[in-house]
DNA sequence: GAGGCAGAATTACACGTGTAATCGACAGGG
DNA sequence: CCCTGTCGATTACACGTGTAATTCTGCCTC
């Protein structure tokens, strides 16, 4: 699967948010924070087709725009890559970091539990 | 604390594991599968020197380079970050996934239970 | 002391990315 | 029927990054 920029990431979060999507529509729902103008916003979707991670099909003299990939993948493999380069691949590293970090809150430690001992039935 | 390229961080791992190094020794212990040349590791040194997150004192007519940083601060930072992007900073969601996924060994289970425990206490 | 070797510094260059502007085609309103 | 706004397509441009080669400078050897 090919790699998504940082920028581009933000205009999948939308239509994986909501889809299909003319390119107006992706621009309008693209955090304020971004400051992107629909150029760039096109530019982008551009980009990610050419990649492969979107698709798109005619409606009229405009396109719809939809993911071609999952989320649910595209995600695994990102944080398969960090556990990887980070942890050596060892995921009780990255938790052993997380609680040394204080980044678990008490709840965050229950639900996990929950989810393990699930896992384990 | 600036951003480090895959790259670059490669030859931090190789300071981290070691320090100081000079240029050559770098080169010596970076990873055959890059397959880079002298020449590349010191524009790498140059940069991450640039960057901030090296240090280098001279020894003679060579530099000596180390980290500046510390490894668990970059690393969490770096996976702070993917959470954040990924799993809206749950963490909860990010075991989820890695659990739907199958990367949970029943060893890491009882690992990453047993570190919970420790840390309720 | 001259030539070469070893370092760092400087320069190179292509590709990805963020961030657009511009172009060319066309549809709809007056 | 023409103007204007709206599409996608094409082009632009600077900066980061991967991947070096070249240059400059001084030490070591013969």
């Amino acid at each position: 699967m090919e790699r998504i920029a940082e920028g581009e990431y933000t205009v999948m979060e939308v239509l994986w948010d909501a889809a299909p999507l003319t390119a107006a529509d992706v621009a309008a729902r693209v955090p304020e924070d971004r400051g992107w103008t629909l150029a760039t916003v096109k530019t982008m979707l551009s980009r990610l087709l050419a990649k492969g991670v979107l698709s798109h099909e005619e409606d009229g003299r405009r396109y719809l725009y939809r993911p071609a990939i999952r989320r649910e993948d595209y995600v695994a493999e990102e944080s398969g890559r960090l556990i990887d380069r980070m942890f050596g691949g060892r995921v009780p590293a990255l938790v052993a970091q997380l609680a040394a970090r204080d980044k678990l809150t008490p709840a965050d430690i229950v639900e996990i539990e929950k989810l393990l001992k699930e896992l384990k039935s």
